[in-house]
DNA sequence: GCGACAG
DNA sequence: ATCTTGTCGC
């Protein structure tokens, strides 16, 4: 599929000023709530991610229906900025869109490995990638970029809590707006080790409740949504092959 | 100056 | 993210 706004593709060759600029642009367009149109009742999902042998990006696109992988897509393009937190999509972005570009089928709903709304000016990667190509779109991230929990239960959460990130003085947006929710899709019983929850919000076209609880109905036995961890792997096998 | 920061 | 050995737990 072709972005549906090409005048926000991730130019890595613009200013960190212009980036930013083009980040709040990118977020005044972004729709955080559900969209009108429900997702279909058997939606193809894609998930999106990333590896990076030597000073390339390697973009994996794993598209699944019904529990079934339909689809795999990829695209190799070289780095040209460094990892600067806030502008991951910038650095990411350009090998992601062209994977989108070789993607046959049509995706209802894109889950990425990062950020969405979750983000200095609400413009994360999943939101990034999500209002380009008109994509609705769910964030999923491994670690919090900003926000703060409100209320966190006694850790370690057990399976299946829910707690909202709030906007801190670092977001561009009302203090305490529900950018998202840290998301325990797994957890051990007892025992000495616990898994860390996900930090999950809306990238596009979804509203934070929803974007949880479509990270939750995607986890199979794992902590990650299946179709980002197949993403994972295969961006992974990818990776090992363009090394040698 | 200090802190803080997805992948 | 990537570079890496060992170690813990089921």
């Amino acid at each position: 599929m072709e972005p549906v706004h090409p005048e926000f593709r991730p130019d890595p060759g613009l200013s960190r000023a212009e980036m930013e600029s083009l980040q709040r642009q990118i977020a005044s367009e972004a729709v955080f709530e559900d969209a009108d149109e429900h997702l279909p009742e058997s939606p193809v999902v894609v998930g999106v991610d990333q590896a990076f042998p030597d000073e390339r990006a390697v973009s994996a696109i794993v598209a699944m229906h019904e529990g079934e992988v339909i689809e795999r897509a990829s695209a190799v393009t070289d780095l040209s900025i460094p990892y600067i937190p806030g502008l991951l999509s910038f650095r990411e972005g350009e090998s992601i869109l062209a994977a989108f570009e070789t993607l046959e089928c049509e995706p209802d709903l894109a889950l990425f490995d990062g950020s969405g709304r979750i983000h200095f000016r609400q413009a994360g990667l999943a939101t990034h990638m999500g209002v380009t190509l008109d994509l609705p779109s769910v964030g999923v991230a491994k670690s919090l970029l900003c926000g703060r929990l409100s209320n966190p239960p006694e850790e370690p959460f057990s399976e299946g809590t829910r707690v909202p990130i709030l906007a801190d003085g670092r977001v561009e947006v009302e203090e305490g707006t529900v950018l998202g929710y840290a998301v325990q899709t797994r957890q051990y019983d007892g025992g000495s080790r616990y898994i860390n929850p996900l930090y999950v919000s809306p990238g596009h076209r979804v509203g934070a409740e929803t974007a949880a609880s479509l990270a939750q109905a995607h986890c199979a036995s794992y902590k990650l949504p299946e179709p980002i961890r197949l993403a994972d792997s295969y961006a992974g096998e990818l990776a090992d092959e363009a090394r040698q």
